[in-house]
DNA sequence: ATCGGTTATCGTAGATATACGATCAATGCA
DNA sequence: TGCATTGATCGTATATCTACGATAACCGAT
């Protein structure tokens, strides 16, 4: 893509598509659902859960780990996977506050 | 990719990263908010707005077309795009019901 | 120290995404 | 009809994403 032109937006527009892209693919969804609903902490039951291999499930937490959504701490052996439940809320917050902006407008062609 | 596996995932949660992909870029949110604000609906003035070239602005504005969240419709030599706010208040519902349900079990590690 | 089990990382292949110039199709106007 | 304007699409280059096997790193227990 010769080079990329992300940086050329203002900051809050940049947030909302990063929080956007970490959450764009269904194994990302079904393992923060899988989190949230605390039938799985443990890396490698949430491999059990998802039809993908442990290295690809190990790829996706860390994208979720970066956009902060998740944390894990380790535990002996295996590493336990959590919700941030502060940042979730964060970003639950940013978006809806986006939406709504939207919203106030409301008067289009 | 190999294959990809997206379609191994429930429809709800392949719904939610559709959505979230759709918004995934800067420029995206940017289209968005522009269209929202009413500053602009011919797809010329968005040109304008963004730091992007004619083609790639037309082929983000597809990519929100195809999500449904905007649709545009031919004004003589223009094209005036707009919010499709029906699509885009059931898409806010859809988000803001899968956060909910995240945090009604809120009591992870 | 070695072994078995767990998870992260490396390397890689193929698929998508991003970005743009060039071109095409459609429209309005001279 | 011919021309300028507008926007979509094509072709292409590069970047990033997705997926997995292989391997490395780590830990607990023997």
């Amino acid at each position: 893509m010769a080079i990329t032109k992300k940086d050329h937006f203002p900051a809050h527009q940049q947030r909302i598509a990063a929080i956007a892209k970490a959450l764009s693919h269904p194994a990302r969804i079904a393992l923060v659902s899988e989190l949230a609903s605390q039938n799985a902490c443990v890396c490698g039951d949430l491999v059990a859960e998802l039809p993908l291999s442990q290295a690809t499930v190990s790829q996706h937490l860390k994208v979720l780990k970066e956009a902060d959504i998740i944390s894990g701490e380790t535990d002996g052996p295996r590493v336990c996977y959590c919700i941030n439940w502060t940042s979730l809320t964060q970003i639950r917050q940013d978006l809806d506050a986006w939406l709504e902006t939207l919203t106030e407008h409301q008067e289009c062609c």
